[in-house]
DNA sequence: AACTATTTATAAGA
DNA sequence: TTCTTATAAATAGTT
């Protein structure tokens, strides 16, 4: 879909392989959550860049989509200790939620940033549909972004003191278990939270 | 791209919205394939239908790109222990440098966000002096905010895959360690299709 | 990072 | 489902 047809063979150039990755990848993304949306599907993407680099994507998260795919795989085959296996693992259990509340804290904060936009589209006649009526609205738009542009700013620096704090708590926290690293019980008092890394592969 | 544009949206007929995750399966499968040979690269996709029938689409095999995206994962806590502290704690090493690039990420793309919103502003003679000579600016400006608003979305769930492969891996891996030599069942045991193969749920 | 000539994907319809 | 076709989207080559 260019100027001209490609064969179906690796890129030889290694700029041109690179070049031609981000632009397919973002396409193949994109894609993805056209499938997600339109069809209410789940769906989870996992790729390495040609220099190695991981990239991923899922709807509602990767998380999910494989844990549900790994559980039908686990049906099919035969459904027998699927309980024993999640007694297992208490303290994971709990990791993953207090990771999962953090994670559903960081969609909100996306999901507020794209709605303020969308709100201020809105609320100066900006709609899909209807275009403005006049300029004047167009001032008060500007001084609306303007705002928007402020509060990114604004939380960003909360963002970096909270990280300061969480690494605290998380380093205290451990500190803890490392002391009654013999027990085998669970001890349920303190919740670790772990971090979630980004990994959009640089 | 067909006779007409569609709305991003859950398609409401229950028999349309599965002719379109159908039709839109096969070109996601077909676009990650061209990627995998074009590129070089290895990936692997998961997706469930409306109806909850799993597929799949792997490069070589989603085995491989799983294990490989966990691979990378410990790799990158390999060299962090010079701190005789810090080698007390490896775990608590990873967690919170993932904690950190996360935050790091995050903080580069507010300042992305704002930097293009700045960047539209200015390219739409929105500048904080002078004000827009014309309505026509208005229509540029706001595609140009709707694609800034689509980009948002869809590095929001970049990140949120990102985020969940973490927590996927970390689970692998205490998996692991908790089972050090007792059963081995297959945890990610997404026996794939291999070579690009397409695999069909039911 | 944009641009645009083309190729490709796909929404409707059969 | 599969095929056809008009049109929307993606993207290869270029600047």
């Amino acid at each position: 879909m260019g100027r001209r047809k490609i064969k179906m063979e690796m890129v030889q150039d290694a700029a041109s392989r690179l070049v031609t990755f981000s632009k397919r990848r973002n396409g193949l993304f994109k894609k993805a959550n056209e499938l997600a949306i339109l069809c209410g599907a789940e769906l989870a993407i996992v790729v390495f860049s040609p220099g190695g680099k991981p990239f991923s994507f899922g709807h509602p998260s990767v998380d999910v989509v494989t844990q549900r795919f790994l559980r039908h795989l686990q049906d099919e085959d035969e459904d027998k200790d699927k309980d024993e296996e999640e007694a297992k693992w208490p303290k994971l259990n709990k990791r993953l939620m207090n990771l999962t509340r953090q994670l559903e804290e960081e969609k909100k904060k996306g999901a507020r940033l794209d709605k303020a936009i969308e709100e201020k589209m809105a609320k100066y006649g900006l709609g899909p549909e209807s275009g403005p009526d006049d300029l004047s609205k167009l001032e008060g738009f500007k001084r609306s972004l303007e705002k928007l542009r402020e509060d990114v700013k604004l939380r960003k620096r909360e963002m970096e003191a909270a990280s300061s704090l969480l690494v605290l708590a998380e380093k205290l926290q451990l500190n803890e278990e490392n002391n009654v690293a013999e027990s085998d019980h669970d001890d349920d008092g303190a919740s670790a939270s772990d971090g979630g890394e980004i990994k959009n592969g640089n």
